[in-house]
Parts: structure tokens; C-alpha cells; sequence
DNA sequence: AATAAGATTTAGACTAGGCTAAATATTGTT
DNA sequence: AACAATATTTAGCCTAGTCTAAATCTTATT
């Protein structure tokens, strides 16, 4: 059984594993946890002691077999809290981040996957991120970034990367939400905005919102 | 905000100051917390410190109004949990308790009340104990030990004092479920055991269980 | 009223998880 | 190849929460 710490640490190696992939830098990950470089270092080894990451001094960190499932099965109880919080409490997308940050720490195999079973076992969480099942499998669909699809090209709108309050209220209230349908009308090259249809009208829309939606393109 | 330790503390002067109400004792919370004295005095300090208890050294602590609000609001927490396992996700009620400790430390206000709501605001939870409202308040009722019950009474079985799972199985083996009417059919005042009609069938039981099992008398 | 037993507090140490400042290694640029 | 800039680690310190052993207070018994 691993700390809060230690849990938060592999999480946070792991999402960088997908940017790093030849091995997660002290300073990538201190700033992921928003803590010093040197406190990764002191973790990082209390990490590598246990055989959960692999640790070359000034090389960087790499999450080992037995570090990445349970990278996954913290990953995969957040979700569920999080399609837990919205679907059955009430609460919206973006509401549930920090407190699915706290029960994502729960110690109880039996707890997820009964929580799994009433849920139905949904496949993605409110913010469209896949859900791991007990065997820590995920599925990974073919999405990209809004801001890297083309002029005229369209999809669907499946997940956000950035899950802060802020972003997902911006959402709400212009409202773009997942499965709605979006196409691209116009890229204006200046500023990198992009003018988009969704829900029958024209909108348009900053770098900064394009470069945190997922869509799945048409085709 | 208080920390994990600070919250279970504060439950456990909360409880035992039903016993103890001129002032819980280092010794008797160092019990109570599995912990030693030492350990318990720096914490009552720091307790004290934060106005959460009042403290005399060597005279024992007392809950402040804060201390008990705080206590209740994390047995609130504990209670509701308990319901949301048995009724929502299959637990039997020999399972609940180790995994509401920790769902007890969850902090969202939100979350609480919302849980409260889902579950149609439950008066009680698995083991009989009430469940405090949102306001703190508890309703108190008339139970008593069945062990203090006279020969010819009879009453309801409406809640255990010992919550381990050894002793609520006990009590699944032979069918005592709470709900069920008890009758004292005879007591043997050696060894303090009671002849008991429940399930129209007669049971003898040892004082330990009459000990740890409430009855609401009938009148 | 004195004293012994028991309860409680204090002193000093330890671990987990942080931080700052200093030292050292790596890397990019001349 | 040397040097400067940047990244990383080390050294030393801090707090929360725990422990053991020693000191001190309270209480029960003579
Ligand atoms: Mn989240
Ligand atoms: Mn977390
Ligand atoms: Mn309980
Ligand atoms: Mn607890």
C-alpha cells in the first residue's frame, strides 16, 4: 500500500510519460506536482527504492511495471469518482476535479469495482478521459486537438485537456459540450483563432480554447 | 481544515466523553486511538492551541463548541458512507466501517450534502447509530443494552455497540438483524447468559452479546 | 500526613515529506 | 575544448505525528 504521496507522484510520471517518453526530467516533474526540484529528487528515490520508477541520477524517471499499474489504478478511481459526482450527485464537470483528487486515494479494491458496477461501467469520465477497467486496460481513441485540424474538416467533440474550472465553465457558457458536433470554417493565420460552427452558428474561438479540445475528426 | 489526525481525535473525545463527561483522559483517548499517552498529550495541545478542545494538564480535555461540530460533522460523514456501501454498492455491514474511516476525512461540504440527499436523508446507518442532520443534530433514542433488559421483557433489536466484523457476523450466523423482535426468556445468573426467544425460535446467548447488543423495550 | 502506585507530561529521537542554499553534473555555444 | 547557462543533487533545516525512557504530578492507602 503506497502513500498519498507516493500515489500522486506516479501519477504524475505516468500523464508525463506520454511527453517523455525516454524518461520524466526532475523539473518537468516537480513543476507537474508544483514542488521543488529538490523534493523530487528525495521522492523520486523513495520511489526507486521501492521499485516503482526506474531512477538514473540526472537522467530522469521512468515508471516500472508494478509503478504504472498502480499509476493506473489511481487514474481509474478518480474517474469513476468523478462519473460518480455527476452522474448520481449533481455535481458539474467542473466541480468534481479537486474532490475526485481526494477520493481517488481510497484504499478498497472491492470499493472500485462495486462503484464500477453501479455506474454501469462507463467507458470515459465527464471530461471524455478513458476509463481503465480492473485489469488497468485502457481504450485510446483517435482524437486531436481542435487547433490541429484543418480548414473545412469537422468531428466530433469528444474530451478537454485542460480540466480547470475556468476552461470548462468557458465551455458551458458558449455551449460546447462532448458529442456535439464542430466544424472548422475558417483558421485566421494571424492570431491562430479559428472561426467554428457548433449548434447551428458561428463562433469564434482563441488559440488557447483550440489547443485544449479534443475532437474526433470525421472520416 | 484539520488534518486526518486531528478529525480522529476529535471522534474519539467526542465518543468518549458520553463515558467520561467531567473530562476524557490522556490514558483512556491513548486507548481509544490505539496510540500512546505520550502521543496523545502533544496532540491535545496542538488541539488546544486550535481551541478545537479545552485542556488542563493532567485534568483531561473537553470538546469545544467547534471540537463538537467538527467531531459531528465527521461521524455525519462516516454514517452516510456507511449507508452508501450497504445500500448502494453490496456491502454487508460487516464490511463498511474500515473503508468509512477513510471516507469520513473527504472535504466537500457539497459532497456531503449531496451524498445525504441521494441517500433520502437516512436517519440511521447499517449498525443503528442516528445520523446526524446537516445541522449537527442528533435524535436520541430510548435504547438499551439487551444485557440490562429483566427476565419476560421484550423489545426491538435496533443497534450494536461493537461494530467489528467478528461480532457482526456473529449476529448474521444467528439471524439477529436489526428490526427483529427479542424476548428474554430466562436469564442464567452464573454466568450472565440469556435464554432469548427471536425468529420464534429460543437462542441461548453469553453476556458478551447481550453486552453489545441495543433494544428498544416495548412501553 | 507520608508514601507508593499509577497517570501524565517532558525530553529526545525518528520518519515522511517538504523547503532553501550550495555544490555538482550536463548541455549548448563559442 | 572550454566555458557559461541550466538542470539536478546534496546538505542542512523544518513540521506533523509518532515512539521510548525519564521526570513529575495525582491519588489511593496506610
Ligand atoms: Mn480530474
Ligand atoms: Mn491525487
Ligand atoms: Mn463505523
Ligand atoms: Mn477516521
Amino acid at each position: 500500500m503506497f502513500s498519498l504521496s507516493e500515489e500522486n507522484y506516479l501519477k504524475a510520471i505516468f500523464h508525463l510519460e506520454r511527453k517523455y517518453a525516454g524518461g520524466v526530467s526532475t523539473n518537468a516533474l516537480a513543476e507537474e506536482m508544483e514542488t521543488k526540484a529538490s523534493s523530487v529528487t528525495d521522492m523520486v528515490k523513495k520511489l526507486s527504492d521501492k521499485d516503482l520508477v526506474k531512477y538514473r541520477k540526472y537522467q530522469g524517471v521512468q515508471l516500472s511495471e508494478q509503478g504504472k499499474r498502480t499509476a493506473i489504478e489511481v487514474i481509474r478511481k478518480h474517474r469513476l469518482w468523478e462519473v460518480f459526482l455527476v452522474e448520481k450527485l449533481n455535481f458539474s464537470w467542473d466541480e468534481v476535479h479537486d474532490i475526485a483528487e481526494q477520493l481517488e486515494h481510497i484504499k478498497s479494491e472491492k470499493l472500485t469495482d462495486e462503484l464500477d458496477k453501479f455506474l454501469g461501467h462507463p467507458k470515459r469520465d465527464p471530461h471524455g478521459d478513458p476509463i481503465p477497467d480492473a485489469e488497468g486496460n485502457f481504450r485510446i481513441s483517435n482524437k486531436m486537438l481542435l487547433a490541429d485540424l484543418e480548414e473545412g474538416q469537422s468531428g466530433i467533440c469528444v474530451g478537454v485537456k485542460d480540466s480547470s474550472t475556468e476552461f470548462l465553465r468557458y465551455l458551458d457558457k458558449n455551449e460546447i459540450t462532448l458529442g456535439k458536433a464542430i466544424k472548422i470554417v475558417q483558421r485566421e493565420e494571424y492570431d491562430e483563432s479559428l472561426l467554428i460552427k457548433i449548434n447551428d452558428k458561428d463562433l469564434r474561438i482563441s488559440k488557447t480554447i483550440s489547443k485544449n479540445l479534443f475532437i474526433k475528426p470525421n472520416d
